[in-house]
RNA sequence: GGCCCAUUGGUCAAGUGGUCUAAGACACCGCCCUUUCACGGCGGCUACAGGGGUUCGAAUCCCCUAUGGGUCACCA
């Protein structure tokens, strides 16, 4: 049993979803429940439909909860509320038993009070923060503080910590190990003057509530995890096994840093969306950093669900990992180059759908063109590995589509030593247009390659011609070129014989045309 | 500043006292395959932060130093 439990702000980022990821595959794993909760203590923070846009995001990386909250906001299960403002009433009975048995009580100091005593601590280099005698409000009479709420003062309560710094106590991390930390001495705020509960009570009260076992959260709440165990002590409850994952860093300069909403782009999870990176790519990337042996079952695995991976906490990473976009793109290339066709050409539309609303148009009005096109060396043994996000797709086939091409030729074609050659490329393309046939197959096409190479004087010896090529007036690779770029304006692309196949008898030997009108203008 | 956590190649990391002349992946470089590019194959590069201990033996345990990170709210 473990949760999500979110301020209601409706920006997921890396981290969270890298939280609630393992959170989730940890629950799965073992048959575990994993539910959502809205931590909505703070009015500040919150965002107008910020539950319904953080189930959302979560969604769409394939996060979904059992229990908690719906894509239209509606609340489900059988622990709630999983609004913790719902559930100031059983917050305050909780803090009202803890009143009477001496173990919180109420503070009327004022915020500009709490700040004074602070910089007096500061100034004699004292521990900063209400404890020991520093707590003026720790022993009020019971006059005091019934006049004082006479008064009409404000008041919040405070824990009447009996810890003692000078100890230490065992928390037993699941990702980090052993650790001893120092008791809590602060008298810290369990209920804000709101009446709603603070982090530290609310989560003690609806994680035992809630029955869960498993806190896994980030390692900023270390510190305050000693304190987390006291309170749970105090209360009478048993305490969750915790989880702290560390946070995933970048790399600034020569420090290493948080990522910031401000500073990274690829923090929040709409530049993912944006980029056009597969679910799948995001997912993967992370589960590589929660456990860098998933890439290794990846391998022997490739086309096996995610969900067959098992996640282990004890083999995560105590200190924090840099942020990888390259090897992200690597993991996404290979994730694109094993889908089929289908899938790329449906998922490559989706996303212009939203992205690209004139491309995605050209498709859906050219289906089964660029069905062909996204088919291209796609399925066998060793597929390419072209690219990494849909946002680069159409650069990448751009030429098979004929306004692009010849927007692309404005600048002109891109053959190399044309004051030698162009007498050549006319040739290798005059022959080819008589000899080029649609329905020849890979290694007939290839014959006539090799009879132009005669034709023209190059050479097929590729070993010889690479030993001197200055024995040679060029080579069957230079002849395959001028084709290339003839079709393309490219010196890289997938299979030549393929491309022409998909692009079809009319657009080659228009193509071929063009070329050669472009090539005898030059005379 | 106090406290806590960490530190293995450019990056992610395996490693839990002997099997470490330290795995794998990404990146980079070279070669092979090859009509181009990719893919693939082979090879290379580069690391236990520094210093002291403990031990027959330390990347692994202890101490100190340095560096990085976190935290010290009526925010979560």
């Amino acid at each position: 049993m473990t949760r999500f439990a979110p301020s209601p702000t409706g920006f997921v980022h890396l981290g969270s979803l890298f939280a609630s990821m393992v959170a989730m595959r940890l629950a799965r794993q073992t048959n575990g429940v994993f539910y959502l909760r809205i931590e909505d203590t703070d009015k500040k923070r919150e965002v107008e439909g910020g539950i319904t846009k953080i189930v959302n995001a979560l969604s769409k990386f394939g996060i979904y909860f059992d229990e908690g909250f719906d894509k239209d906001g509606n609340e489900f299960g059988n622990y709630g509320p999983y609004l913790q403002s719902k559930r100031e009433e059983i917050y305050k009975s909780y803090i009202k038993s803890l009143i009477e048995k001496g173990l919180a009580y109420p503070c009327f100091c004022s915020p500009e009070e709490i700040e004074k005593q602070k910089e007096e601590q500061t100034a004699k280099d004292l521990r900063v923060g209400y404890y020991g005698t520093w707590a003026k409000c720790r022993n009020l009479s019971m006059e005091d503080i019934e006049k004082n709420i006479k008064e009409g003062k404000e008041f919040i309560i405070r824990l009447k910590s009996e810890g003692d710094i000078e100890k230490f106590i065992e928390l037993n991390d699941l990702i980090r190990g052993n650790l001893s930390l120092p008791e809590n001495d602060q008298d810290i705020v369990l209920m804000k003057t709101n009446g709603l509960p603070t982090y530290h009570f609310a989560h003690v009260i609806d994680d035992h509530l809630m029955k869960t076992t498993h806190v896994i959260r980030g390692e900023e709440w270390l510190p305050s995890a000693s304190l987390h165990l006291q309170l749970f002590n105090i209360m009478g409850f048993k305490a969750p096994l915790y989880a702290h994952i560390s946070t995933i860093r970048k790399q600034d300069g020569p420090s290493k840093r948080k990522l910031s909403k401000r500073k990274d782009p690829e923090l929040s999870m709409e530049f993912y969306e944006k980029e056009g990176y597969p679910i799948q790519t995001v997912i993967e990337y992370l589960t590589n950093l929660a456990n860098s042996s998933f890439e290794d079952w990846r391998k022997n695995n490739p086309l096996a669900p995610l969900e067959d991976y098992n996640i282990r906490l004890d083999n995560m990473s105590v200190s924090g990992p840099l942020f990888d976009i390259v090897k992200l793109e690597d993991i996404s290339k290979t994730i694109i180059a094993n889908m089929n066709t289908d899938e790329v050409f449906n998922l490559y539309n989706t996303w212009a759908k939203s992205f690209d609303a004139d491309f995605a148009k050209i498709i859906e009005d050219n289906k089964e063109y660029y069905y062909n096109i996204f088919s291209i060396e796609r399925g066998g043994v060793k597929p390419r590995k072209d690219f990494s996000k849909w946002s680069e797709v159409k650069n990448y086939i751009s030429y098979f589509n004929d306004e692009l091409f010849a927007e692309n030729l404005v600048s002109g074609y891109i053959f190399d030593n044309l004051d030698t050659r162009r007498e050549d490329i006319i040739n290798t393309l005059q022959n080819y247009l008589s000899l080029y046939n649609e329905n020849d197959n890979n290694e007939e096409w290839f014959d006539k390659i090799k009879v132009i190479t005669d034709k023209i004087g190059y050479t097929k010896d590729m070993k010889q011609y690479k030993k001197n090529p200055g024995n040679f007036k060029g080579s069957i690779a230079d002849v395959a070129t001028f084709i290339r770029i003839t079709m393309t304006n490219r010196k890289n692309t997938p299979d030549l014989h393929r491309i022409m196949i998909v692009m079809g008898k009319e657009r080659v030997e228009k193509r071929i045309h063009m070329a050669l009108e472009f090539l005898n203008k030059m005379q």
